[in-house]
DNA sequence: GCGTTTTCTTAAACTACATTATTTTTTTAC
DNA sequence: GTAAAAAAATAATGTAGTTTAAGAAAACGC
């Protein structure tokens, strides 16, 4: 079950022989953390890049005055982690927590790295996860650049409704970056 | 001279031998742009991905009102294009200018894909091109959330001189998010 | 070098969204 | 199941940034 669903992921980018699998599967550490848990918190360093098995983990930044702003969600089959922090090993500027009771595959840096190295196939897989994950945050800052909150709430119910069910409103407002208050007149407009 | 500069880049991430330094400089199309001239228009499918040897770069997007948004420029030794489009051979949501007299080297999707074959080492060099490019597009998403609006015009000034000097302010205004009326507000301010 | 076009500035009126406060609804903890 | 806590809704007031318009300064074309 483990194995299937991160192999499964893989293999859509890869393939792998059985000892590249088996290889691969050896320096995953798989760990559950309850809802509400940290998977990381600002200022430490990030070890870690994270694949969610289960559960449904948040990226969020908190500002000098406690405002939080949501970076990203991930659902099972996605990797999220401080990329900045994690590459460069540096103190985190993101929290990561679970927002749901989760199962998350860690993969450590060293592990990382010598991975490139063992295994190059996987720069080519991370190549490709880092492209798609670029062309989306880019297609988000256009989106934030060029349409109101409205638009962008109703683009984000239709682009990840899987997400949009498990979480809060005021998660959503914050990431969409605006108020849960301003969030509430919105969803109150579309019953006029 | 269009050598050393490619090159060198390249070689901050990976060696190359010669056969190899040979092979990829060969699938490299050297082209001028004069200012003003436009690299890609949006609707157009993206066939390449784009080395600044000399000169200045925009990427923009135009909603349907024409209200422009700066996506991102490009100094010398940057690697710019419409990723999403170019990595699925879609028609461009972007345009590409040139707001200087620029010498573009041109890197075609096919060639690229026949390289990551020939020369396994450059999915590497575009693994990390893209993760610092996913880092620097996280990085901006943070501070679009969380800043105002002068406090992201003094954080451009600073991390691209370079670039906010050869630019109009009406582009920093549309990289910023906000119009030119409302800068030159900002830097009112300032004199105060 | 000069007329034309584009960019920048200033200012008044306007709007999308924030803030604060209160009430209602939902979720959580035991 | 129930009390307490958190989230959501509603509404009044406030503000960061927009719009429109007009004049001044800079850049451009020939």
């Amino acid at each position: 079950m483990m194995q299937n669903l991160v192999l499964k992921n893989i293999t859509k980018h890869i393939s792998l022989d059985e000892n590249e699998t088996a290889y691969f599967l050896s320096i995953l550490k798989e760990k559950k953390y309850p809802k509400r848990s940290i998977i990381l918190k600002e200022g430490e360093i990030c070890k870690t890049i994270n694949f969610v098995q289960s559960g449904t983990l948040r990226a969020f930044y908190r500002d000098p005055t406690g405002k939080e702003s949501t970076i990203m969600f991930a659902i099972s089959d996605w990797w999220i982690t401080d990329m900045a922090c994690f590459v460069n090993q540096q103190p985190a500027m993101l929290n990561i927590e679970a927002i749901e009771d989760s199962l998350i595959l860690h993969l450590q840096k060293e592990d990382l790295d010598d991975l490139y190295l063992k295994i190059p196939k996987f720069e080519r897989f991370f190549r490709i996860i880092m492209q798609n994950a670029y062309i989306r945050e880019q297609l988000r800052i256009i989106q934030n650049l060029s349409l109101t909150a409205e638009q962008r709430y109703y683009i984000f119910l239709e682009k990840y409704p899987q997400i949009a069910k498990q979480i809060k409103q005021k998660q959503i407002a914050s990431y969409l970056g605006i108020t849960p208050e301003f969030l509430s007149m919105i969803r109150a407009q579309k019953n006029k």
